[in-house]
DNA sequence: CTGTTAGCGCCTTCAT
DNA sequence: ATGAAGGCGCTAACAG
């Protein structure tokens, strides 16, 4: 199978000119005759003439596409981050590579390196649980090609990011949990390699201690984000001496699975046990009971983002700024902490 | 910013050699002499070294790129796609231009260009619920651009596809609701342009007419998929003189949100009425009751439509045969047609 | 085994 | 206002 993609040599061919007018017309270029141009955009029209972007990426040594790379797709998460990035790619012309690399770092350094090898002109990263190495990311700030970080940050280098300020949400969270009179506080925390749970965690802990409340190690389960452990672990509290009565996962698809471990425990959500989770999946708000969990701007992580990459890509190397920027959070409190009347 | 992304000249000036040989030398070319080989492929690792595929792509007039374009990124079903797709293509060394158009012919159509001008080798595409005219997609054919559609399929380009069978799988769904004892089904349709709602139409009306029973045009509802409207033809159809007993929903995301509505009308589901979703989302087996729902093999239906399009570039254009493939369904029957004893 | 040359499609000087 | 020539990074064909 060959594809005859139309060239600008075909279209000087049909109208007898050089290649170089045909050029020009095409780029709108002022020194063009009018009937020129017009003659070359009917003919370009006519034969579905689209301008080759890899040769001009060639001469320019800018591709005008940027390089997404997120560990999954699963939950809604990632996807709506992309929606937001792609939208404002989309406006400033730049197109979107994307890659999910299922968790893997294998997978991660596989996908930066054809991010490197299709040239992308920067790249938005959001870590895999299992990345602990970091050097195929500092190669693209050694080669001048921007990155911009996501939720799953890399703490280690100095380039910019957006977050939402974990450490906060996490202890409004179990704040709101001791206020509705809970006393033994579970966490479902996330793998030590995240930034995130790692102050997800602290966040817990620094709210039970404000209330002086002993931080118990038995209560802390550092898991994998593997789903489908949520069961074991869940099962192990709730056969504890002294079981919890609230829960705080790492996410909500964590606290989905909690949910439905405890229903079918017989144990009553929130009077027996109650849970909250993180980032307000679009399924939280269906489950029975509702989740209680923490909203993050979603959409607008993925827009501020790209956001701060563009305006990297203006700049030189040497003015780069490490920005932070940290969205708010909401803590929304549904069925499975406070019962409504309804 | 200029990126200084190494070069097979640099490596050539740093061995002092010959640029063809290090060419050779980085592709495995097997006349090279090894200890040459060996001292490329050292100093091309130590200057980080990728190969620029933009050069590559524009002599070989192959891009390794497949463009995937699908209609939204907000329900779990087209990210799950993309997974399956990705998987697939990652196999055989092809990288994925993803693109979302939010449901806009218009966006569609842009994205499509952006497709073409970056020379992707082959398209995977799902249309946006506003696509009536192909003429975009009849340019890649034209172009010998191999495309497979899914799921949203162009009925009439005789190109591959893939699908489910959207007739069966809502015959089922509605033979179901009959079963159950179920007389009076509502159908909440797509919206006419689609190919997949006039199919579950079919699939609807056909099972009524099995079992004898009326096809009530009042209990058909055609709309445009903006979940917000839900409500309102919910509570149309309630307040009918003769409301429906049992609602079949184009997808999962309407059945939730009917399922929302009823709940908030102080009706009993199922017992005053029944609901049936398509797909089998994420969120459907969380719901409070639980989605009766057909499910579909998301990310088979991914792997499935890139293996497709990945033979068809092996062969000629003129060997290109529109296969059609149909892939299974299964009726998961939850709480929301028959409760659970549980 | 290695070096030289041409050219992929396009844009950008330089020349006319 | 247009044409001709050079080159982006790489590979392939053609010499040695």
């Amino acid at each position: 199978m060959k594809s005859h993609q139309t060239t600008i040599i075909d279209i000087a061919k049909h109208l007898s000119i050089s290649k170089s007018t045909v050029s020009r017309a095409l780029t709108g270029h002022p020194s063009v005759k009018p009937e020129t141009r017009e003659a070359v955009l009917a003919v370009a029209q006519e034969m579905d003439y689209q301008r080759n972007m890899l040769s001009i990426s060639l001469i320019t040594n800018k591709t005008k596409t940027i390089g997404i790379i997120v560990p999954e797709f699963m939950t809604s998460f990632f996807p709506q981050v992309v929606v937001g990035a792609q939208e404002i790619a989309a406006q400033k012309g730049y197109n979107v590579l994307i890659s999910q690399c299922n968790e893997s770092y294998e997978t991660e350094v596989a996908n930066s390196r054809v991010m490197l090898a299709n040239r992308v002109d920067g790249v938005l990263v959001s870590l895999s649980k299992e990345t602990r190495n970091f050097d195929h990311w500092k190669t693209f700030h050694r080669k001048g090609i921007p990155i911009v970080f996501f939720n799953r940050v890399c703490e280690e280098m100095a380039v910019p990011k957006v977050v939402v300020d974990d450490y906060d949400a996490a202890f409004k969270a179990v704040e709101h949990l001791i206020q509705t009179g809970k006393k033994r506080i579970a966490h479902l925390a996330g793998p030590d390699s995240l930034a995130i749970s790692r102050k997800r965690l602290n966040g817990y802990e620094d709210a039970l201690r404000k209330y002086n409340f002993p931080v118990d190690e038995d209560l802390i389960i550092s898991y994998d984000l593997t789903l489908s452990k949520v069961r074991i672990y869940i099962r192990h509290l709730l056969e504890l001496e002294n079981p919890p009565d609230g829960i705080f996962a790492i996410n909500d698809p964590t606290a989905i699975e909690a949910i439905q471990v405890i229903k079918q425990h017989g144990l009553r959500i929130p009077e027996d046990i109650a849970v909250v989770g993180f980032s307000n999946n679009y399924a939280s708000s269906f489950i029975e009971p509702s989740l209680t969990t923490i909203s993050q701007p979603v959409k607008e992580i993925g827009r501020t983002a790209m956001g701060l990459l563009l305006d990297l890509m203006d700049k030189e190397t040497a003015l780069w700024k490490p920005i932070i920027k940290t969205l708010e959070t909401e803590l929304i409190v549904r069925n499975s902490t406070v019962k409504k009347i309804s």
